[in-house]
DNA sequence: GTCTATAGTTTGATAGAC
DNA sequence: GTCTATCAAACTATAGAC
């Protein structure tokens, strides 16, 4: 709390005029960072074009969100963490639910033998988990740290992903 | 600190009898916990059979070991998420370093044409986020929890690799 | 090796003046 | 609405007796 009100300019005391308490504080700031952030994600996988092309576009938006918001990747890793049910809900409701709908979409057509839900939860985890690892990384593959490594990851699931459903 | 002292049937200062400090400690137990904890990955990657049947053999036993384990799974989520570089490197060293090079050795095998880190990180992180998704899942796929959850995890992901590797 | 007692911080939250 | 001052609790760590 202290952190913050130094952050927003005002004393810790003032901080508690805005909101009862710390929980309130952050859940109400989730609520507000994740506000249509996962709206681009929506709109690549609804949009014209194939299946394929959607999925590639969903790929591409996806890793482009991560890599340019570590702030959203880290929250939603501790939520994912410690996040007691309520605030699960929230970040199920207010973030993922649209997203995770549109990817189970494409997923039952790309793969209609496939079970949608799971599916879904794999193509997110396939980008996530690139993100996720990236601080450990350095230690597992002998510290090549390129530039272009956003495009790789891209290039990589796309291409990793299509040879999966091309022969359905 | 407390905790672990009343878990332990010590005061908590005489835990610093044996420990230097909380980070000595945490870093000394981190190490014990994950002490051959991916000795049975690394086993079922290496062993006989065709490189199909290794990864569907890996596939299985990771996904036992992290529904078997949910310390584990969480304590690595912690570390991926706030550790800083000792531990890190601690882990990535201890832990990590057998499998994921085993892991690389089967991609390469199954995809010559492909990054064999990078497939690897892929292959580790759909297993893994079906479980770090597990908390949130209720609310995204409409509240269904089976009992059989981990074999349809398995199944699903090994279909989902052996299509994606089976026409190279 | 273990204990009690406590130092020195930091934390979430409140009281009351302005 | 914001401030200073402060409380009560919890924390890591240490001192010193046994």
């Amino acid at each position: 709390m202290r952190d913050i009100s130094k952050a927003v300019g005002i004393s810790a005391a003032a901080l508690y005029h805005h909101f009862p308490d710390k929980q309130r504080l952050y859940l109400d700031s989730m609520a507000y960072v994740f506000t249509d952030k996962a709206e681009g994600i929506t709109a690549a996988l609804e949009g014209s074009g194939t299946a394929f092309e959607r999925l590639e576009r969903f790929v591409s938006r996806f890793v482009e969100l991560m890599g340019n918001d570590p702030h959203f990747r880290a929250l939603l890793q501790r939520e994912l963490l410690d996040g007691d049910e309520a605030r699960l809900k929230l970040l199920a409701e207010q973030v993922f639910i649209g997203p995770f709908q549109a990817i189970s979409a494409l997923a039952e057509e790309l793969a209609p033998d496939c079970d949608p839900h799971m599916l879904a939860i794999s193509m997110t985890g396939l980008v996530l988990f690139h993100f996720e690892i990236e601080p450990m990384s350095c230690f597992l593959t002998g510290g090549r740290n390129e530039k272009s490594y956003r495009k790789e990851i891209t290039s990589h699931l796309t291409d990793l992903l299509t040879k999966a459903f091309e022969h359905r």
